[in-house]
DNA sequence: CTTTGCATACGAAAACAATCGTAGTAACGT
DNA sequence: ACGTTACTACGATTGTTTTCGTATGCAAAG
């Protein structure tokens, strides 16, 4: 049986980075982060280094700068937290998180657009 | 200043029963919440009281039983977590959230025809 | 070769969250 | 009136997450 293994925010923070470049060394990771968040180098290597452990990213330390990839998929993982989300924020509605999501800021056309034909695809199921 | 007063974990499930109560004493909702999660009731008191310290919720202690309501607006918080997850786990992308949260568990389909007139009022701006 | 800088490792503190035990006291039933 | 029950208060403990200081090693530059 699979463990649910819910990253905290500053290992999803970490996560984001990795799932966007592919693969990054702790270095780029905290400068990545640095730019929203205020700490220091070896709190965001010490985090990847526990994430190794819990099995959240692997690394390739063959070579003195170690090289880090997400090992848990993102959507599976974005799924995981919305669902919780779901789950205890809005009583099991995921109407409401929609809409209390794109009310927040509403996005462009495109993106209405693109969720308009995701429903009709749900709606021909 | 407005403050950016994060409701952990487990005030939001104190919240909920809040929102959803009205009001209630300290044994209420830890009738409410023992239903899916296993505690004492002194830790709901605890926190309840931790709670008040942090402006989350205000109290009438005139009576022997304090009687409890949310000082905080739900669709706010709501709205202010969902904001927080969408910067963080969606790169701003609100419909990325949205498709997850809709292809999780999908909704029935009263849900997804409040969703699209939803949209269409979106568009309509 | 030596200095300097960038890496990792790791222990430990600090910050935050949740839990519980115990004490004190008001209310209630008998 | 008395024992039992229902409350609140609050300190202390435990658990988790984040943060940092320091040790140590390698490697490139001078």
């Amino acid at each position: 049986m699979k463990e649910i293994n819910k990253p905290t925010e500053g290992e999803i923070a970490i996560l984001n980075v990795l799932w966007e470049k592919g693969e990054a060394s702790v270095r780029t990771v905290f400068e990545e982060i640095s730019l929203t968040k205020e700490s220091g180098y070896t709190t965001t290597l010490k985090l990847m280094q526990i994430m190794l452990e819990k099995g959240l990213v692997t690394r390739d330390d063959s070579a003195r700068t170690h090289i880090y990839k997400a090992a848990v998929n993102r959507e599976k993982t974005q799924k995981q937290i919305v669902h919780k989300m779901i789950a205890g924020l809005f009583a099991g509605s995921s109407a409401q998180l929609v809409m209390q999501a794109l009310g927040d800021q509403t996005p462009d056309e495109a993106e209405l657009a693109e969720i308009e034909s995701y429903i009709k695809h749900l709606k021909n199921k």
